[in-house]
DNA sequence: AAGTATCCGGAGCGCTGCTCCGCTTTGCCA
DNA sequence: TGGCAAAGCGGAGCAGCGCTCCGGATACTT
């Protein structure tokens, strides 16, 4: 599951059949091995599992990131595409946005690990946090003007603080019931509140 | 420098000069490093710092937490006894839990890599998350308590959630300008103010 | 059917954490 | 002062990881 269709990037002609196999095998085995071991599981592991050499992976996903990035592409691009409809759709702009971050923090906290590669400061996951700041950061930038210029929100918040912040809300251990980042989250959005007009 | 009296525990009687005097060389070497490379420094490197083996840190230092937790003693201690003094001088319960949450902060970003260490789901730092939560939590919910008895903040905000939600918000690449974690953390506090009365 | 570009597998290197054990140093006691 | 356990020390060594390299296998083309 999560591991579809091979039209990523169209053309590629003339890449051979069995590559095209192999591509779509090791993603699927890295999405089940990311369920029970996180986004940090082993490369020899994820091999196995495939039944490939590590080679082939290294062959079609160059850095970790790319094969991270790939196994949950859709899942982002579901998050990013969700953005405009739930503006259009909400009651209010402060109100799609918590929606919205809602969907995000969903999204994070049910990937084992992902959390924590994306603040990563290693080099080995730099492609990861690029995709999904290209990917998301617009369409967070647009959720907050909504909610800024409808003076839901105090202007200025910087999108990309935003959803860094979010993101590390949602790392670390996940298994203490004492510790919720939605809560945090919630916290976080209602100081962002513009103070009611005095 | 933060690596001085031996006097933590004060029995241990007996123990060698040359192991006493080992300790606090690792110990210093450890500082060292740590700024440079981040409490995620190599075992070796901190060992061919000190000029001892590999063995003698583990002796002295079974855990990487212990280590890290020697080194930092003092900085945690100084800022689990600030919290008392800052709620005593400060104008408002409000105002002490900024201003130590502020020290909180100081602390957790000024050492390279902590913040990620204190909440990683490694068992090798469960003791470093362990030492922090034992010193530091009571200090935390003493602050909230008061602040919540003057009715500065909503009630039931649990410590270690916050405690934790702080650490979360500094960890991460501390490279890029477009993230102040004291923002963030600014508009948490924010979102935690009682709601002015309606 | 033959030729070639493409792709594959896993041995191998370097770097980690951590342990184990023969050797050295220290401090006590005669 | 000299001797001798006990305490302490160092680094070789093992295991697990990421990543690369290249001889050999495989799929397309003509």
């Amino acid at each position: 599951m999560t591991t579809d269709d091979p039209a990523g990037e169209p053309p590629s002609r003339s890449r051979r059949a069995d590559a095209l196999r192999n591509r779509e095998t090791v993603l699927s085995a890295a999405a089940e091995v990311f369920v029970t071991s996180g986004v940090d599981a082993p490369i020899r592991q994820i091999a196995a599992r495939a039944g490939v050499g590590m080679a082939t992976i290294y062959r079609h996903f160059p850095t970790r990131a790319d094969l991270v990035t790939a196994v949950y592409r859709h899942q982002i691009e579901a998050c990013a595409e969700a953005g405009p409809d739930l503006l259009a759709r909400a009651d209010s702009p402060f109100d799609a946005l918590r929606q919205w971050v809602d969907l995000f923090v969903d999204f994070l906290v049910t990937k084992h690990g992902l959390a924590d590669a994306l603040r990563s400061d290693s080099d080995r996951f730099a492609a990861l946090h690029d995709h999904f700041l290209d990917r998301l950061l617009p369409v967070c930038a647009q959720l907050l003007d909504a909610a800024a210029e409808a003076g839901d929100i105090r202007p200025g918040v910087q999108p990309y603080e935003l959803m860094r912040g979010i993101g590390n809300l949602c790392g670390g251990r996940d298994d203490d019931p004492r510790y919720d980042p939605r809560r945090l989250i919630a916290l976080l959005l209602q100081g962002l509140r513009r103070p009611h007009a005095s």
